[in-house]
DNA sequence: TCTGGGGTCCTAGGACCC
DNA sequence: TCTGGGGTCCTAGGACCC
């Protein structure tokens, strides 16, 4: 066998979001729960000591499933589906109210409880991260006589550690690079671990159907399989320049790449924000016409959030944006990017008036968001070149729409 | 009964400068 | 009078991910 020259993991926390409710509902496991819903009720305690729940059948409104139990996956209720129509799949499911801060506590639990371990990680959100396990004791050491037994036993060793902190599972797949660790978390799940070499790919990769691999989404998924390639050891088999007449220069290559489980990123373990947003969908679509006051007040109020990030954050940006997805989930956006980078609601706000005005509305409203790139974090904003250079700005009165 | 909210990255055209 | 190539920035849309 011929060793890799680096071994990766990627640790996925098993339904991570509906782990967390069950540590704080233990009653609840082995049930069928979805968490989602921006106004679904929590649990309320009754005084002969039960406990009520939302039912997914009282669900009305726009919400989407953010994560469901093993045993409500059983029922066909998955992430990202409509809540509306996971009510007709499984009535009965408790439904409870997302606790992001909850979520955020647990997250960095268990981050910190790897990084004893193995300290080189990717954050890759709330839930996930790669660590690079090259350099880690317990893996250099085994080199030499049991590499695999090596990297089996740190990964206990992580997996443990993460158990100790948070009282939850966790699945790991180690194998040279991100790309196959990332399948390979998912082969063993809940609760397991799954080591593989490049030996292992025709095997265990290959089989396994084209979305599999992270970066081949809906529209690249049907199109392969409308070309006739279901499986990644049929990417594998075809021939790359036909890849790349289909698919591009870039994203053909890739896939020709990826199929043969090719990937040569290194495990980032710091980066920096690249933009921020604010972003919400109303409850009903609303008209640009007769509801242009609230719209006015929504838009104000994201704007106010979004600053209120930049300053917990300590950013500015020079390019602000807007979103809009009208009546048919038709999205607009405008950017509008100024000279000196801004941060304050009313900064913000004068862009957003800028944006809007290159807008036609001609249909109803379900969504709007604001967004702030080209950041430039505090301490490397220059205290220099106040207010003068706003001479070419048009003046705010004639700004309002909405 | 359609489809949340927070992100990143890529492409492609046009402006503008050298 | 016609015609360069390269580089950077801005904008709009879209794919994809958690």
């Amino acid at each position: 066998m011929l060793l890799p020259d680096r071994w990766i993991a990627h640790l996925d926390m098993d339904a991570f979001y509906a782990s967390v409710e069950l540590l704080r509902y233990p009653q609840l496991k082995g049930e069928a729960v979805v968490i989602g819903g921006r106004r679904a009720d929590a649990p309320q305690q009754l005084e002969d000591g039960s406990w009520r729940y939302s039912k997914l059948r009282d669900y009305t409104g726009r919400g989407v499933v953010t994560t469901s139990t093993y045993a409500a996956r059983d029922l066909g209720v998955f992430s990202a589906m409509g809540l509306m129509k996971a009510a007709l799949r499984a009535p009965d499911a408790i439904l409870l109210p997302a606790d992001f801060d909850s979520y955020r506590k647990y997250s960095r639990l268990f981050k910190a409880a790897v990084a004893e371990v193995a300290p080189v990680i990717e954050d890759r959100g709330i839930d996930e991260i790669y660590i690079d396990l090259t350099d880690v004791p317990g893996v250099r050491d085994a080199v030499g006589h049991d590499p695999l037994g090596g990297v089996k036993a740190v990964a206990r060793e992580i997996k443990n550690s993460v158990g100790r902190a948070t009282g939850l599972t966790c699945s790991i797949g180690i194998t040279p690079n991100k790309l196959l660790s990332k399948i390979a978390s998912e082969l063993d799940k809940p609760d397991g671990i799954t080591v593989l070499t490049l030996d292992d790919i025709p095997s265990r990769i290959w089989p396994l159907a084209v979305r599999k691999i992270n970066g081949i989404g809906p529209k690249a998924g049907d199109k392969l399989v409308k070309l006739g390639l279901e499986t990644v050891g049929e990417i594998a088999a075809a021939d790359p320049r036909w890849l790349v007449e289909q698919f591009g220069d870039s994203y053909g290559n890739w896939l020709h790449n990826a199929s043969h489980g090719r990937d040569s990123r290194p495990v980032v373990t710091h980066s920096e924000p690249v933009s921020i947003s604010r972003e919400t969908t109303f409850e009903r679509d609303l008209s640009a016409r007769h509801d242009k006051v609230l719209l006015g007040q929504i838009m104000d109020e994201l704007c106010e959030r979004l600053a209120g990030d930049l300053a917990r954050k300590r950013y500015a940006g020079k390019t602000v944006g807007i979103k809009l997805r009208f009546e048919g989930f038709v999205t607009v956006t405008r950017d509008q990017t100024v000279k000196v980078p801004i941060s304050s609601a009313a900064d913000i706000r004068h862009a957003v008036g800028l944006c809007l005005k290159r807008v036609k509305f001609d249909k109803r409203l379900r969504l709007m968001g604001v967004r702030i790139g080209n950041l430039v974090h505090a301490s490397e904003l220059q205290a220099a070149a106040p207010a003068k250079e706003r001479v070419d700005e048009p003046k705010r009165e004639n700004l309002s729409l909405f």
